[in-house]
DNA sequence: ATTGTTATACGAATTTCTTCGTACAAATAT
DNA sequence: ATATTTGTACGAAGAAATTCGTATAACAAT
């Protein structure tokens, strides 16, 4: 149970993450629209992906259907653990505060945040 | 300018990090405590990222001298774009959210963040 | 029925990353 | 002086990931 999904791999599943269940040509269009790689290549990775249990695939009829697997909220996580102990020395506190000062959030967001952090008080003692 | 270091180039530039300026054997013996490689294979790699440019050598003496060129400070900045855009749908409230309910933060910690949204608010508007 | 299109299967070439062996020079120890 | 240790250089093997060509079957259209 510890596949990880390669950087190819990665840029299928957002496709698939986003669009819910689909085919090859779906996700190949998809990602025609930013790079360019030849059909059998997206072919090839999703085949492999379904070897791997990344993605399920349903071949009742002859154009096969995707669905993933591996959630985007296991990619979030195994991302997250991943570069705090890569590049933030482990410090959760580090991360945020730098990815709040990196990319504007709006004051919604920061509201939401907020809320999370009182509630996040609570809980603890 | 669009190096990114590869994993294995990764752990040897957080050794790097840690230790400041140190020689190729300075790194193989941090990462000898916790994955096996030989000495040569650390050496090349570090040879590797000179010519990339990810880290600065001073070749003066015998013994080679490294120091970082790329910072943790990018390396953080990096990471972040980069799991922003692939797995939290560019929402940075979700990716700090996620980050805090995952890994228990300190209530200094917390602290810290708090003041620093605060103070966030002030700045815009 | 024949032709064209749209699928999957799959082997293999390519590319990228990692690892290591060997050669050789400089420094150190005997 | 000579042997041992400690270092760099570098080619190339090995492994992992990516890409693509070709074969072939199913379906659609004429």
């Amino acid at each position: 149970m510890d596949i990880k999904p390669t950087e190819s791999e990665l840029e299928i599943l957002q496709v698939i993450w986003r669009m819910g269940q689909c085919t090859v040509r779906d996700v190949h269009e998809e990602l025609a629209k930013t790079k360019d790689a030849g059909y059998t290549t997206t072919l090839k990775l999703m085949q492999i992906m379904s070897d791997k249990g990344l993605v399920e695939r349903d071949t009742t009829s002859k154009t096969h259907l995707y669905k993933a697997l591996f959630s985007q909220e296991q990619a979030q996580s195994n991302a997250l653990d991943k570069i705090l102990s890569t590049v933030f020395k482990g410090s959760t506190s580090d991360l945020v505060i730098q990815a709040l000062g990196q990319h504007r959030a709006s004051s919604d967001e920061i509201d939401a945040i907020k809320s999370f952090l009182n509630q996040f008080d609570q809980h603890k003692k």
